[in-house]
DNA sequence: GATCCAATACTCGGATAGTAACTGTCCGAGTGGGAAAGG
DNA sequence: CCTTTCCCACTCGGACAGTTACTATCCGAGTATTGGATC
């Protein structure tokens, strides 16, 4: 039960790219944040197929942020990343065994499962809450320097 | 990000034990749920390591609950199973690459880490409402038969 | 000087190896029960 | 018939392979830039 660690990643990046602005490419963001070009650029992808970033290639392409960071939420991201299943997968043990129970009088989730889908749509709904733009908000207020601000300046200076 | 599958055989054994009078070993209690008995000897192993069950020695040993199920959460078990750890683990990316934050300005946890954290408590707390007591009254309205109480006689009725 | 065109350098995208975690399995250590022998 | 002793069958517990999913990587497809040639 442990999370990818690509999600940690692509939060950062949506993060970044809420002070862009313009593209930036994969391989900036991984620059920045110091990880692996290549893996990051397979978070982004992810990212692109869940329509919450757009692509833009050529010689001055990159990712783009395709709504405003305020209606992007942190699930949006975890969801784009992980997949939209469920924590727990049932895989009806109660249909098993000498005492199972007959499948037609399975058609509702058996109590187990409601339970941890309970839980699962608890989970789902806290990261629904925060979106983006609030993240970046937040590690503004984490620091007194204007973290965001620095990031946007260096995104346009540095150069290859 | 995908919940381990002994966690969903750790609940059925803790639900069947509540019908049990005595001790009731792995292995009957995988030819009950139609799994592999090794498999689920694992899983029997982390809860007698986290106190919930008990394991009894001898010729007719097995396992038995510590506590009334009623003091016994879902939370319990599945923390059992899979380990207390976080689901998310951050691995500060805020302090790489060419705009690392100093690490003395990283005492607390990032934004992100922390809106992680609080779906991670929303999620156990959902797990922590529910004991194995209720998982068991669940069951028993899900069918109109008292599925519990053949399960007790089975597990006295069935002589290897 | 403006326009058109082609070469180019840079971008993303999916297909490809390596590694860690989960799934499934095995055999040894330990203990209570039961049979047998003795009083 | 009761007690003691010993053996044994049955239990759990940790150590051992197989498989899946995650991590990390590579090279090919495509496009805006950019420089030059032309009008």
């Amino acid at each position: 039960m442990k999370l990818s660690g690509g999600v940690e990643a692509a939060l950062h990046c949506c993060v970044v790219l809420t002070a862009a602005t313009g593209p930036v490419p994969a391989a900036r963001l991984a620059q920045l944040h110091g990880v692996s070009a290549t893996y990051l650029a397979k978070q982004l992808q992810a990212l692109s197929r869940a329509d919450l970033v757009q692509s833009v290639q050529g010689k001055s392409g990159g990712y783009v942020l395709t709504r405003p960071p305020e209606d992007i939420t942190v699930l949006d991201v975890v969801e784009a990343v992980e997949g939209t299943q469920s924590t727990f997968v049932c895989t009806e043990i109660r249909q098993r065994g000498p005492l199972a129970s007959p499948p037609e009088a399975c058609t509702a989730p058996c109590a187990i499962a409601r339970t941890m889908a309970v839980a699962d749509r608890a989970w789902r709904a806290a990261l629904r809450e925060v979106s983006i733009a609030d993240l970046g908000r937040l590690v503004g207020g984490d620091y007194d320097t204007d973290v965001l601000g620095k990031v946007g300046d260096w995104l346009v200076s540095a150069e290859p």
